[in-house]
RNA sequence: GCCUCAAUAGCUCAGUUGGUUAGAGCGGCGGACUGUUAAUCCGUAGGUCCAAGGUUCAAGUCCUUGUUGAGGCGCCA
């Protein structure tokens, strides 16, 4: 069969009487008559009419959704009211057969935890052929965004050797036999003899390697894998996620602030304009599910409204300090209705709160910064006060923490105590310190969790739905 | 790691105080149908009630343990 043109452009250019070829999966059969057919250039699929006669009754019977079909007739106005176009077909060619008795996608509503367990046919449906058309918008907004500003794509080592991070449990990487590995005199595992000659794990992050690039490149990024070995069982986060790391010198903790802002809002923007059809329908579906729900539980807004509301609003940015005043004084805190009181300064907030300010308080985007020292990361900068870090955590409604960054401690002394009191070993981080050694200066950055920007984008409350395969505890398949 | 809930047909679910042969819708299969929109109509098949143990004359239903899933918390992005 000729070369395919795919069904976007046929929709886009509606070659009305051309003879074309198109390939895809059938989607429905209806009337012994009438294939959609989706190729996934677009959420919608092309209605291809069938000539009954000229088709064997063995080609007829192979005809079920899920079948991988090519047909080649002339484009013609459509007579029904569904579609404006229609494909007359000459030829059908069946590629290959989805015996409709086992495969398990059929034109019927299954749940999403259904077709979790079928990862592998669930980029078929409706629902996830608009996720990870949008995810592949988001992912080259990124791009764009930071290429237009100028900024470098620093790929990151997945594979690193420091465990002095902090930022969380991580995956070893080792060729040695967990069985039968090599001893040193003493009997402990002899990592000299391991594949890198010392213990490595996968990346938490690469923001360190980043800071390194940025004192020399000006303004670089990191979007790759990230890997967490925590066993956290929620529904926004993985084992194995996405993160964009920018990485700034001379920024200072205001200007990451109006730099993360600024990205925010011009991925949604993005989205907005280039995936308006599979924004629509997850809209729509989003809004017949809340239809469902008692009246307390339904959102505010539907899910475009809401990306609109985003872009229009700019975000509260508060400090930690107003926060907990504001959090002392909340009806919840003084009724004792949270689950963890607020007592006073000093406390760390937890989910409960921060879902406060972002939904009830302020009902809309907050960037919480100025944070006490004590409950934040060595390497972000001490204030004059002493008491408190330039750390920022944007909080998105219905997502909770989507970035969280920093401006940098950039005097080589004051990082070295920090280091210090958190027992964070310096011999093993002696490049890191030497950017503070040498040609040291101001510098900031943050990471977004990508797959928490895709749920807020497409409005999945479930991470799991936004990453073609997830990685979870206990759960690697596919 | 902690807490809560759930598991019944391919899917989504119902199944009363423990009581005869386990129910529906969708999907499947067979048939009808040349303007349908997850088509419709007629007919039909389909079950190790998550697993193991226990209580009982009797367990889908009660108890214990385990497995898997969902939600919440913590960790964070």
């Amino acid at each position: 069969m000729e070369k395919r043109t795919r069904i976007d452009q046929v929709l886009a250019t509606k070659p009305i009487g051309e003879i074309i070829t198109v390939k895809g999966w059938v989607r429905s059969f209806r009337n012994n008559q009438f294939i959609a057919v989706n190729d996934g250039s677009d959420f919608d699929s092309l209605q291809i009419v069938i000539n009954r006669e000229s088709l064997s009754s063995d080609t007829l019977k192979k005809i079920h959704p899920g079948a991988a079909v090519g047909a080649k007739g002339t484009l013609t106005e459509s007579q029904g009211r569904g579609q404006a176009v229609e494909l007359k077909a000459d030829e059908l060619i069946v590629y290959g057969e989805a015996d409709p008795e086992t495969y398990p996608i059929q034109p019927k509503k299954h749940t999403k935890e259904f077709l979790r367990e079928n990862a592998h046919l669930r980029f078929r449906t409706n629902t996830f052929g608009a996720i990870f058309r949008i995810r592949h918008e988001l992912s080259y907004a990124i791009h764009k965004f930071f290429h237009e500003r100028k900024f470098y794509y620093l790929h990151s080592p997945i594979i690193t050797a420091s465990d002095a991070e902090g930022a969380g449990e991580m995956f070893r990487v080792t060729t040695l036999d967990p069985n039968n590995p090599p001893l040193t005199t003493d009997g402990q595992v002899d990592l000299k003899k391991d594949f890198f000659g010392r213990e490595t794990n996968l990346t938490v992050s690469g923001q360190l390697e980043a800071e390194l690039a940025a004192l020399a490149l000006g303004q670089v990024y990191t979007f790759g894998p990230t890997f967490r070995a925590e066993n956290s069982h929620t529904s926004r986060h993985l084992a194995e996620f996405w993160m964009v790391e920018p990485e700034v010198a001379f920024n200072d903790i205001n200007d990451n602030m109006d730099l993360a802002e600024d990205m925010l809002k011009y991925l949604i923007n993005y989205v907005l304009e280039h995936c308006r059809k599979d924004l629509q329908f997850l809209h729509n579906a989003a809004e017949k599910e809340d239809s469902q729900k008692p009246k307390n539980q339904r959102p505010d807004m539907g899910l475009i409204d809401r990306l609109e509301f985003c872009l229009e609003q700019d975000f509260a940015r508060i400090t930690y300090t107003e926060a907990i005043d504001i959090l002392m004084n909340s009806k919840p805190n003084k009724k004792k209705k949270f689950n963890y009181v607020i007592e006073g300064w000093g406390a760390d907030l937890q989910s409960e709160h921060e879902r406060y300010l972002v939904e009830k308080h302020f009902k809309k985007p907050v960037i919480l910064y100025n944070y006490p020292k004590d409950i934040k990361s060595f390497y972000m900068k001490v204030n004059d006060d002493n008491k408190t870090v330039r750390a920022m955590d944007i909080l998105f409604p219905g997502i909770g923490e989507i970035i969280g960054g920093s401006e940098r401690e950039e005097n080589l002394d004051v990082l070295k105590s920090r280091m210090k009191e958190m027992n964070i070993p310096m011999e093993e981080l002696y490049w890191y310190l030497d950017i503070r050694k040498y040609g040291s200066c101001p510098h900031s950055g943050y990471g977004l969790g990508f797959e928490r920007m895709v749920q807020f984008v497409t409005g999945m409350s479930n991470i799991r739905d936004v990453i073609p395969f997830p990685r979870t505890p206990g759960n690697a398949s596919f």
